[in-house]
DNA sequence: CGAGTTTTATAACACTGTTGCGATAGAATG
DNA sequence: CATTCTATCGCAACAGTGTTATAAAACTCG
């Protein structure tokens, strides 16, 4: 009885991939309901019946965003050496990042007023952090590095990456310092602090 | 021959300590330049003589921010210990970013759309980097640390602390870890990573 | 073919930053 | 003392935002 329904999800996953492009290529100001609908012909209508909102429409975003990010350190194989797999993950860390910069600030940077994370997404998100727990965890067992709680040092860990990477996209970085050689050195010598003295 | 100035410095203060407020207080959201203007019983025109527009009055408050926080890690008494100045100028960052998040997020988040710091405030901004990099060049004149440049060991350990601050802010801890002692002994390990093999 | 019902587009609302215009208030002049 | 001048400031209009209420649209069923 009522009139077909166009807001179904084949248009949630359109709605999703125009913001995804406005976010990318010109930033969080481009995306606008209002531009969004109409880019994928429309009314601001769908974003509130399929999401709710733009907080919700930049929640599910957010939760895309961590999925590549999640599966881009997934991709990862991995060695016989836990060490260097974990050099690998921070260099892929900051790869990933300056990859799709606007994305990585959607989900670290509060880019959008009146935008926090659900719970669900959040924790979500966090999955994000295992490979590194599984890589540490492995280095501790080998008798590598010193008998602290796993995720302590792998959270010291991710949070020298992530910081460095938010300084360098934020532009905080202090000038005439080349970013890519010190990235990398201070993730060898960070690992060098929880190595087992013998 | 013209009407009084109103506009004047007191003003300019005046505002500054009320946009201060708003942002510590109810957020970024909070601060729009109508419900500044009527908090300070003034128009919204006083933004725009005195400031330029939002974006700039905005700068303002980021150089204010920084101003702050590099008082703040400029104020720690300089001890014998070159590497326990260090921690402690860890410890410090962590607790002014925790005093005042809404600062923090204005220094480091894009907080609000269409506001990117000017060359200047940028400038002054990298100013606070100094003091670690101080101590950093005492311990390596020491022969504490191993011989590389200043800038790219204090980067690094900026960047950690930096990292961990900004992911307890924006909820992106993983649950169930404690963050205050992981926080200071990853700052010892990040520090023991750097250190000279004798 | 008309009544009913669900779904969608349109328009109104309250708000934002920004800008141009006109009222204001005092000093200088007649 | 009144008038003119003029820099200065407050108000209102403009274009834009997210959100919400309303009304039109489109199909099925009687």
């Amino acid at each position: 009885m009522p009139r077909p329904k166009t807001h179904d999800d084949a248009l949630r996953v359109r709605l999703l991939d125009r913001a995804g492009e406005l976010l990318s290529t010109e930033g969080p100001g481009a995306l606008s309901l209002r531009r969004l609908a109409a880019d994928v012909n429309t009314s601001t209508t769908a974003v509130y019946s399929l999401f709710g909102g733009k907080p919700a429409l930049l929640d599910a975003l957010y939760e895309e965003a961590f999925r590549r990010f999640g599966d881009r350190l997934a991709e990862l194989p991995e060695t016989d050496d836990p060490v260097e797999d974990i050099v690998r993950i921070g260099l892929t860390y900051r790869e990933s990042a300056l990859a799709d910069p606007q994305f990585y600030l959607v989900m670290f940077s509060k880019v959008v007023p009146n935008f926090t994370p659900s719970d669900e997404t959040n924790a979500a998100a966090a999955e994000t952090f295992t490979p590194l727990v599984a890589n540490v965890g492995r280095a501790v067992e080998s008798g590598l590095f010193v008998d602290a709680p796993l995720e302590h040092i792998a959270l010291a860990m991710w949070g020298m990456v992530h910081g460095l990477v938010s300084l360098e996209l934020n532009g905080n970085l202090p000038p005439g310092v080349e970013i890519a050689p010190a990235y990398e050195r201070a993730i060898r010598a960070h690992i060098e602090g929880w190595r087992k003295r013998s």
